[in-house]
DNA sequence: TTTATCTTTGACTAAATGGTTAAAACAAAT
DNA sequence: ATTTGTTTTAACCATTTAGTCAAAGATAAA
């Protein structure tokens, strides 16, 4: 097709008609996001995709490559998201609550990217370097120093206890994050192992999260 | 040797006269925690351990067989902790920071363990079921009805707020494990990936996260 | 010293796996 | 219809990898 290059969204094609290329991305998603680099195979992810493994080879010359296009595009939904977030201008316990409803959203639609970040940047650190800056511009509105000042300028009006930026962005993406990413063990050791039950823990979570985290800077 | 066996302890020998058998528990765990089951390489494991991969074959007959005793071990150190620590029978408040300072040291001691656990458990949740009662005994001494009753107690005294207690355990857990388990991403996006910096951070936020957790629940 | 048992090794095998190639199928342009 | 360029495939290759085996070394017992 000559003009795959056109199509940027394949939401009004049907699964037979899309174009091999998403087709070849979709399915590493899963089977990268699922396995790991170490554990997925290329013949694998050539199955679920419907197509020859040569093929693969053919728009993704080895592994490696398709696997780093896998991770970018994991890594450039969640991460960049952080500071789009936070760096509106709202008063701090709006852009809070903002943030935990959205980024908990988010983590309900792809539960598997952050686990699949965290356990591949643990693997090799360095794909790390040129993601950060090619993600977040530190440059111009510096995420830290936004909050941090914000946090000064309601410590001085009174409406916020003094906390660093860095340990609330810590606090409050622990308190996202880790319970998707540890489910197996949670559910596990809190629930019985009752999937619904943990289901249902995650939906009440949503606003004890942002009360919580809310209560432990108000004044 | 025909005394192995009754070695089970090896501080006071050398690199060189240490067992085989631990050689190579030694050697595993470290391979399999940085690598995870499917990245690990038994001819690696092998070298590390200075034997023959034959002999490895020779004491763990596969490497499944070798992954889950090292699986086992990682798992038996971390989560029986948990129940152990949270069921003295102090008050609630120094409970949690005993809880607290004595599993940050854990993590530091070991801050690969917890990483490899989730991964892997993601990667095959079955490993679980047989694996939580072998190690929390829940019947006598149920951890969530004790830290329930014990909040209860506490919340009619007038001490502590209301909370449930798989929200503050989740809590606990998520503060203490995630900045160690996601390092590589906080570290390069919070500390433009100075890790003598993060280091200092971890070790700061030891109290920090104490005095977090009970101020967020003293009334 | 001999014997029996346990430990260690080098050499090997079978299967899996990432990657290649040459040719076929297809689509568009002339 | 022919040509030209692109997409897809079946068959193949080289390497890696978990696992085996027979024989050699070591150790304690007889």
């Amino acid at each position: 097709m000559w003009l795959n290059y056109l199509v940027n969204t394949y939401s009004f094609m049907t699964e037979h008609e899309m174009n091999t290329e998403q087709k070849i991305l979709d399915a590493a998603k899963d089977i990268f996001q699922h396995k790991g680099m170490t554990g997925a195979r290329m013949q694998e992810i050539a199955d679920k995709a419907g197509i020859n493994k040569a093929l693969l080879h053919y728009y993704y010359r080895t592994k490696e490559k398709l696997f780093e296009k896998v991770f970018e595009l994991a890594f450039s939904l969640f991460i960049p998201k952080v500071k789009e977030m936070m760096t509106s201008d709202k008063p701090i316990f709006e852009k809070l609550e903002f943030f935990i409803e959205n980024y908990l959203n988010l983590l309900q639609k792809h539960p598997y990217i952050p686990g699949f970040i965290i356990n591949e940047l643990n693997r090799n650190p360095k794909m790390l370097v040129g993601l950060i800056e090619k993600n977040i511009q530190l440059k111009e509105g510096n995420l830290l120093g936004v909050i941090e000042s914000q946090i000064q300028h309601e410590v001085e009006l009174g409406i916020v206890k003094p906390i660093s930026a860095r340990n609330l962005m810590t606090n409050v993406i622990s308190l996202c994050i880790f319970p998707i990413v540890a489910r197996p063990i949670l559910q596990g050791v809190l629930f019985e192992n009752d999937k619904k039950e943990y289901d249902l823990f995650l939906e009440q979570r949503r606003a004890f999260v942002k009360e919580y985290i809310i209560n432990s800077i108000k004044v």
